[in-house]
RNA sequence: GCUGAAGUGGUGGAAUUGGUAGACACGUUGGACUUAAAAUCCAAUGUCCUUUGGGACGUACGGGUUCAAGUCCCGUCUUCAGUACCA
């Protein structure tokens, strides 16, 4: 009987959902594990062989664990909110609601068919408003907290207005906006109700603020930094401008030290850690205020340093050109000049000036600051080296300790005073932190540490400075232009924003005649006729109704796409809880995700905001724990085979010392005279100057072969050609092909004519050369997972992806591959079928049967635990192979051997398990158990080296002793052959392992 | 620049605590079966030298430690990813 995938995956995959096979159910008394993938965003393009990947593995060890006797949870869902599904609607005005329906409908046809065990009765999608209805409550629960510091958590706000009620807010504590002025309980019942509302924003953890964004007037909406490439947006290339508007914000900054303190306790790649780390950005240092010297006004110029022992160097301050302050203290003489540098400065994009790291450009202010420990004066500069959005926006330039401050003193000859012992610094600043401080009045002769710690302790003294810790991580924008979004439960009486209470919520998002920005600007929800919120009814009404007494306008923007993904994990523990978004039975039982898998790319966005709000409800009491996910681990891309067309002729000799503004090729081909080279081969013969008869010297010019580093190009007259197309011709496979004629290094190239045909053979005028990229549908080197699964099965793909390579890296597809893996299914297949018949035989195994079965279940075990599914894939090869060797067909062996494969196999598996007598699924057996006992030896083939060199191999008994191999081995005929008559210095021998004469 | 990861055959990749480098596959070559093809099976396949037996070299490069190094240490180079004037 053959192996007939189709029919076999098909009824397993309808059995397990017929089934319910793998329905979590908090109901039991065995463990708890909870293995989850990053929920995918649908779209139109669907899945490609790269996206399973992930899933695969988690599938392979949640299935691992069940035969372990766990209760696993393992659901999927949707991140269905975005902007694809919304540009598609304004493009075609399909509602985004459609299309997202569509591309989920293609998504779950496509897992389904790679035979994926989600328990899908707990899917989620963040575009349903049963779930946004808790994204919107969460959101409210941050904007009625504040965080304090006294007791490190979010606390509810009440409790803040308790405090400034009986005492003000001098006593407070709070990880909230820095320039909020003290205040006293009077002064607090005194205030309005607006100015108590804007002092209470400063603290809330979600809240309004004028915002500097880049807003992409074209797309209509905001851009984040990534979304914007050289300056225009990535999307359609449209311009994009800085721009002020109000948006509500996240506080996450409240949480930087937690968020950095968390990452000790979880089990997260050490790569991913450190990104975090980096974004977060803690610097420990000191806050200095310097006076600004002046006759009337009071100003000073506040820095952070995280090197306030080296305040004696101070020989200048440099303002970043935005600083406030700028326009306050500069003098009239040096009005036009300041002026002029700030308006071209406006005009470099931050891009730009970031890209431009090495002009140095700044101007005099005509100010002075008065350096708080010795007076003297201290011009003070404006320099776009510094930059507004960090510390304070302004630094004290220590030239003699900082290259940048040496490189703009030295450019503007500004003094460089020298407060180091013995360090020159006429060529450079001394970053070394190990130099001793001189030159500094009581700091003199100290080492950094203590000059560190006591000029802060004499700052403190003074009352000018303090010790302070800074943290790069800003508040996270949390406003969106768009449509497709959450809606905020958010409406506006007399321009303050008001919460919609949590009983009237989901509020639905409203209809739109177009998903455009309205003609004044408004964001796309201004096109609703019907968002205005009444607050007798407590129901979404007709704008055309609001009377600013009981109806007011709604909020118009919607949240961004991280706002579902940052707690969907606890959703699926209790996915239909109408009253919580979570229950406290559910969330005690499943507590958190013990193993989550996903892409590394999301290490700064998602898995940042995740850790944020799962801290926010953690401290509000509604979640167990503070950590979503104990373990991650993050799946390599597997990446495409992109073909590009280049015009061969026009080929190119660089010299890459001074060189990089050509076109770059990373594989350059050069064909000369019906052979193909690559540009080493080139090099070699040129190098050597011994030409090939192919390769004619003069053809390169003698200047070649003068210069030693250099690289051949060919210009690509073509980017990116559909390589679906080029494998269409029935005449060419292109991982097969080979031209003999060419040098076998490019045997994959394979050649297009002048008018896109392919011809076999070399052409004049075009190649083909292959490159290695991210797989996308623009690039034309999509490799659809479903017709791999038509041609070789579900089974095929899951083992072969696997088979790969480590799940951690990236690692380029090749489909002809899987013809090994497909074919190992087929001898599995075989090896359970005598004749034509399913036959198992109940005799006892043989020792050597038993010794493959348990070698394979303790490498499996060990690989399945370590995440090395590419190893496991080939231990179940090397088991077939044998087993099929030695005709084993004992039930004893061939029975655990398909629990051990189903994680990976699943249909094949349990189509076997059925055919030989197992009434059950095969989810439901349990593990085969490692026996030791079946691996022990009584021989061992020894390596018996020379100086460590294997020479030859011999095999010993396990039961001699150190001195009896020894002896053996020294009388073998070989060793004394090896020998040539000399007698060994030593001999080491490891029993067990290996020996080793030196000689 | 900084941070992190990684450099092993024609290709993807194996190699426990240092102990037979190249497992397992792909590809390629030769053979069997077949009218033919597909499928399947068998054999060979790191490089170089050698009539055979066999030998020499070999894990990016240069040193070192060790009886023994892909693995440990020092230095250099390259690639990839993230981040970037962070005071």
């Amino acid at each position: 009987m053959e192996y007939n995938f189709r029919e076999i995956e098909a009824k397993w995959q309808s059995y397990w959902s017929q089934n319910q096979t793998f329905k979590a159910n908090e109901k039991t008394d065995k463990p708890k594990y909870y293995v989850l993938d990053m929920f995918p965003y649908p779209s139109g393009a669907g899945l490609h062989v790269g996206h399973p990947l992930g899933y695969i593995a988690s599938d392979i060890y949640t299935r691992y664990k069940r035969h372990q006797g766990f209760n696993v949870l393992h659901p999927q869902g949707y991140d269905s909110f975005g902007l694809p599904a919304e540009q598609y609607a304004i493009q075609t005005g399909q509602h985004p609601a459609i299309t997202t329906q569509t591309n989920i409908a293609t998504y779950r046809k496509q897992l389904d068919k790679i035979g994926f065990s989600f328990d899908w009765s707990r899917e989620v999608r963040t575009s349903n408003p049963d779930y946004y209805k808790w994204t919107q409550w969460i959101f409210i629960q941050l904007f009625n907290s504040w965080y304090n510091s006294a007791s490190n958590k979010a606390e509810d706000i009440t409790t803040l207005v308790a405090i400034f009620e009986k005492s003000g807010n001098e006593q407070v504590r709070a990880e909230a906006e820095e320039d909020i002025e003290v205040f006293s309980a009077e002064a607090w019942h005194a205030f309005s109700k607006e100015v108590q509302e804007t002092i209470l924003s400063k603290y809330r953890l979600t809240y309004l603020s004028d915002t500097e964004v880049n807003w992409c007037p074209a797309l209509g909406t905001v851009l984040a930094n990534d979304e914007i490439v050289n300056g225009v947006s990535e999307r359609g290339g449209h311009p994009v401008v800085r721009k002020k508007m109000t948006q509500w914000s996240m506080r996450i900054s409240a949480y930087s030290q937690r968020l950095l303190e968390g990452l000790e306790k979880i089990d997260w790649p050490q790569p991913l850690k450190d990104a975090q780390t980096n974004w977060i950005g803690r610097s420990q240092g000191a806050s200095v205020v310097f006076k600004v010297e002046s006759e009337n006004s009071q100003e000073v110029v506040e820095v952070f340093t995280t090197r306030p022992d080296t305040i004696f160097g101070v020989t200048f301050m440099t303002l970043a050109p935005e600083h406030e302050l700028v326009s306050k203290i500069t003098t009239g003489t040096q009005k036009e000049a300041v002026e002029a540098y700030i308006e071209a400065t406006a005009k470099r994009s931050e891009r730009e000036r970031m890209a431009d790291v090495k002009t140095i450009s700044g101007v005099f202010t005509g100010a002075y600051a008065l350096h708080p420990f010795t007076g003297e004066k201290i011009p003070i500069w404006i320099g776009d080296y510094v930059l507004a959005s960090y510390g304070t926006g302004a630094v004290m330039a220590v030239p003699c300790g900082d290259q940048r401050d040496y490189d703009f003193a030295k450019h503007f000859q500004i003094d460089i005073k020298n407060i180091f012992e013995g360090v020159d610094i006429s060529e450079a600043a001394c970053e070394d932190k190990t130099a001793k401080i001189a030159n500094s009045d009581f700091l003199s002769g100290l080492p950094v540490k203590k000059a560190t710690k006591l000029a802060i302790y004499k700052m403190e003294q003074a009352g000018f400075g303090k010790g302070k810790i800074n943290y790069r991580l800003r508040d996270a924008v949390f406003s969106r232009q768009r449509y497709w979004g959450e809606p905020f439960p958010v409406y506006y009486k007399d321009g303050l924003p008001q919460m919609i209470a949590a009983a009237h919520l989901p509020i639905v998002l409203p209809e739109v005649e177009k998903y455009l920005p309205t003609g004044s600007g408004e964001p796309p929800l201004g096109n609703a006729d019907a968002w205005a919120w009444c607050t007798e009814t407590n129901t979404v009404v007709s704008n055309e109704k609001i009377n600013n007494e009981t109806v007011w306008p709604m909020e118009l923007n919607t949240m961004p796409g991280w706002a579902g993904s940052s707690w969907y994990f606890n959703r699926y523990m209790d996915p239909t809880n109408q009253g919580e978004f979570v229950s406290k039975e559910a969330v005690n039982y499943w507590k958190e995700i013990d193993l989550y898998i996903g892409g590394s790319e999301h290490a700064t966005g998602h898995l940042l905001y995740a850790r944020f709000w799962q801290k926010f409800l953690f401290d509000k009491g509604h979640l167990p724990v503070d950590e979503f996910a104990k373990k991650l681990i993050n799946q390599g891309m597997i990446l495409g085979t992109s073909a590009f067309v280049y015009r061969i002729g026009e080929f190119i000799a660089v010299d890459t010392q001074n060189n990089s503004n050509l076109w770059r090729l990373k594989n350059p081909i050069f064909v000369s005279k019906g052979y193909a080279w690559d540009q080493d081969s080139i090099k070699k013969a040129l190098l050597k100057s011994e030409p090939k008869n192919e390769i004619q010297k003069e053809d390169y010019g003698d200047f070649l072969s003068e210069i030693k580093d250099f690289e051949i190009r060919i210009k690509p007259v073509q980017i990116h050609a559909d390589v679906s197309l080029i494998n269409s011709s029935d005449e060419l496979d292109i991982d097969g092909f080979r031209n003999h004629e060419m040098n076998k290094d490019y045997r994959n190239a394979i050649f297009i004519g002048e008018k896109g045909e392919i011809v076999n053979g070399v052409n004049d005028t075009y190649i083909v050369g292959r490159e290695v990229e991210k797989m996308s549908k623009s690039k034309y080197n999509v490799v659809n997972p479903d017709t791999i699964c038509e041609e070789y099965g579900a089974d095929s793909l899951r083992l072969f992806e696997m088979f790969l390579g480590p799940l951690e890296q990236a690692k380029p597809w090749k489909t002809s591959g899987i013809s090994g893996v497909y074919s190992f299914l087929k001898k599995l297949w075989k090896l359970y079928h005598t004749d034509a018949t399913c036959f198992v035989s109940e005799e006892k195994a043989s020792k050597e049967e038993l010794k493959i079965l348990h070698k394979t279940i303790k490498k499996v075990q060990e690989d399945i635990e370590n995440f090395s599914f590419n190893t496991s894939v080939s231990t179940f090869m090397i088991a077939v192979n044998e087993l099929s060797a030695l005709q084993c067909n004992k039930r004893e062996i061939l029975e655990p051997l398909l629990v051990l494969i189903s994680p990976y196999a699943p249909h094949i598996a349990e189509e076997l398990w059925n055919k030989i007598g197992n009434g059950e699924s095969i989810a439901t057996a349990s593990f085969p158990i490692f026996d030791a006992n079946h691996l022990v030896e009584s021989s061992k083939v020894y390596p018996i080296s020379f100086n460590g060199k294997m020479r030859f191999t011999l095999e010993l008994s396990l039961d001699l002793s150190k001195e009896e191999i020894e002896k053996t081995v020294l009388a073998h005929e070989k060793t004394q052959t090896q020998l040539e008559g000399r007698t060994p210095k030593k001999v080491i021998v490891v029993p067990g392992k290996i020996v080793n004469i030196v000689g």
